[in-house]
DNA sequence: TCTATAATGGATAAAGTTGTCCTTTATTGC
DNA sequence: GCAATAAAGGACAACTTTATCCATTATAGA
C-alpha cells in the first residue's frame, strides 16, 4: 500500500528529527546506519526530500543533511508526497465521457478512501510520531 | 495506492454483477470489451477471483465466468484481497526487538491508516457501488 | 468419439520500482 | 591552488508488476 521508498523516507525524516541540533548536518552513511535504509539508495531519497524542501543539504567537507524546519511543521503526507505522491482518482480511469464531470460510485468510493488516507496523513505531524507515552521510541532498540 | 490489478478486478466484478442472470456464464473476451481490461491479462485476474471464491468458472463450450453470490454479499475489500492483499503492518519493518510487542508511533500511525482503509473497503459492498442516484452508471458510456 | 470451445497454467516480454556504483560538482581547510 | 570530503546525477542491474502468448485440460454437442 505504502511503497518501500515512502517507508524509507519516513525513517530518514524521523531520524533527522530526533537528531536535530541547530544547523548540524549529518552524512548519509550515518543516517543509513540509524535507519537501516540501504546506504546506496538513501541519497536518492534524501534528494527527493531536499527537492520537496523538507530537508536541506550541503555539499563538501562538513556537509550533509538536516531538516529544513521544526518537526511540528512537517506532516506525514508531505513526506509521502515528496517521494511517492498519493494519487487521488481525479478522472475516470476508463476515460468514459459520461464520467468526465462526475465519477461513478465505484471510483467515487475508491477516491473517498484515498481522500481519507490523505486527510489522516495530512493531520499527522512528524513531531507527533517522534514519541508517545507507552510507545517504544522510533528507530531505537 | 491501489494497484492496477485491483482496479481491473473491481471492474470485472462490477461488470459481472451488472450482467448477472441466474447461472449464465460470460467469456473473458466479452468481459474485457465491457471493462477495458486487457484481453490477455483479464483471465489471470478472473482466475484470482475464482480462487478467492468470488467468481465461479466453467471450462469448455458454453463456459465462462459468473459471480458466486449476490453482489450484496461481496465487499470491496474481498475483491482487493483476492488480487492484491492489503498488507497491514503487523511487525516492525526494521525488526527492532524493542518494537516486537508494540509498534512505535510511526508505524502505529501508518498501520492505523491502513486499518481505516481496510474498514472502509470492508463496509462497502459491490451492490452499493453498482448504482446510486445522481451518479453515472459504472462502466457505461 | 470427434470437434469446437473456453478456462488454466507456464514461459516469456515489457515496464516500473528498488538498489548499486561511478563520475561530476560543490565546499572546506590548508 | 590543492587535497579531502560529501551531495548530485546518471548509467546500469535486480526484482516486481503488468501484459502477452501458447500449450494443456475440461466440457458440450453432434
Amino acid at each position: 500500500m505504502f511503497s518501500q521508498t515512502a517507508e524509507y523516507a519516513m525513517r530518514a525524516i524521523v531520524w533527522l528529527a530526533e537528531h536535530r541540533d541547530n544547523e548540524k548536518m549529518f552524512g548519509h552513511r550515518e543516517i543509513s546506519r540509524g535507519t537501516k535504509v540501504p546506504e546506496s539508495y538513501l541519497p536518492k531519497i534524501l534528494n527527493s526530500l531536499v527537492k520537496a524542501d523538507l530537508v536541506i543539504s550541503k555539499r563538501g567537507a562538513g556537509g550533509g543533511f538536516r531538516l529544513s524546519r521544526d518537526p511540528v511543521a512537517i506532516s506525514l503526507l508531505q513526506v509521502m508526497n515528496a517521494v511517492d505522491p498519493l494519487q487521488r482518482i481525479h478522472s475516470c480511469p476508463l476515460k468514459l465521457k459520461a464520467h468526465k464531470s462526475q465519477l461513478c460510485p465505484v471510483h467515487a468510493k475508491l477516491d473517498a478512501t484515498l481522500a481519507e488516507v490523505e486527510k489522516t496523513l495530512a493531520n499527522s505531524t512528524i513531531q507527533e510520531v517522534l514519541y508517545q507515552p507507552n510507545f517504544p521510541h522510533p528507530l531505537r532498540e
